[in-house]
DNA sequence: ACTCTGCGTCAAGACGGC
DNA sequence: CTAATTGACGCAGAGT
DNA sequence: GCCGTCC
């Protein structure tokens, strides 16, 4: 499909502390499917998929680290996500997807469950913008389409933005939609992911570790308010 | 001067340990 | 009756 | 940096 929107490329430090949409199903498409086409399914002792709970985990974790404010938007996984053609094979089973939001409930990272609430959320400035597919801008209401998301913790220094002047739809009442990011539950954490999925513990500590420095850092520079740095020092190569 | 942005091109999981 | 889509990266031109 | 592991 060809670009409509006009194309931007930002640094990365620019987000800081951006709150942003996800479509649920542009993460998965992204990180999920990739990896189990490889024949590298991760699974529990039960022979259950736990790919996408580890994708989310650690793609969650990036954003955080890398100043990023997450929102996962779901919605019905219907012919909106379909016409996107590099997708529609892709179905989603409802027990997975229940798994992401409890995984995110202990997580401490807001999710929406339709369409419309994103479209809210934008509508008020809640979020900057939605990372998704072109084919669902629209519908979402997005004006500002999220590509390059750092969903690794790592060597990552660009982002793109797609600018769009239409939208196709709207919330018409004034409704407002707060979000919250929570300390992770460390403790319903390990019981979900390690007793019942066979994460190993150390790592996912590790894990939490970084995802609770990270909100420190959050909450330090709304203290003392964010400035760009004009200087750049990850020139060593 | 340096940084930011736009565009064309190419490759395709991420991470950690040795 | 055709790969398609997305992101990484480098480079050149614009902006400050 | 390559190569095996992640669950």
């Amino acid at each position: 499909m060809k670009t409509v929107g006009v194309t931007k490329i930002k640094n990365i430090k620019n987000y800081f502390g951006e709150k942003i949409g996800i479509d649920i199903y542009y993460a998965l498409s992204k990180f999920v499917y990739t990896l189990d086409e490889k024949e590298t399914k991760l699974t529990d002792n039960d022979g259950n998929p736990t790919t996408h709970l580890k994708r989310i985990f650690d793609g969650t974790k990036g954003l955080l680290m890398n100043g990023i404010k997450p929102v996962y938007i779901f919605y019905e996984q219907s012919k909106v996500f379909s016409t996107c053609s590099a997708y529609n094979s892709q179905i989603i089973s409802s027990v997975e997807i229940n798994e992401i939001k409890r995984l995110l409930t202990y997580l401490g990272i807001p999710f929406v469950n339709s369409i419309s609430e994103c479209t809210i959320l934008l509508k008020t400035k809640e979020i900057y913008g939605v990372a998704t597919s072109e084919e669902n801008q629209k519908s979402f209401g997005a004006k500002i389409l999220l590509r390059d998301l750092p969903f690794q913790e790592k060597t990552k220094t660009l982002m793109t933005e797609v600018h769009f002047n239409e939208v196709s739809s709207f919330a018409d009442k004034d409704q407002k939609i707060e979000l919250k990011w929570r300390q992770p539950d460390e403790e319903n954490l390990i019981k979900f992911l390690c007793n019942e999925k066979q994460f190993n513990e150390e790592n996912l500590c590790k894990g939490i570790k970084k995802i609770k420095e990270s909100l420190i850092k959050f909450r330090q520079t709304t203290l003392h308010q964010y400035f760009k740095k004009g200087k750049k020092q990850q020139m060593k190569k």
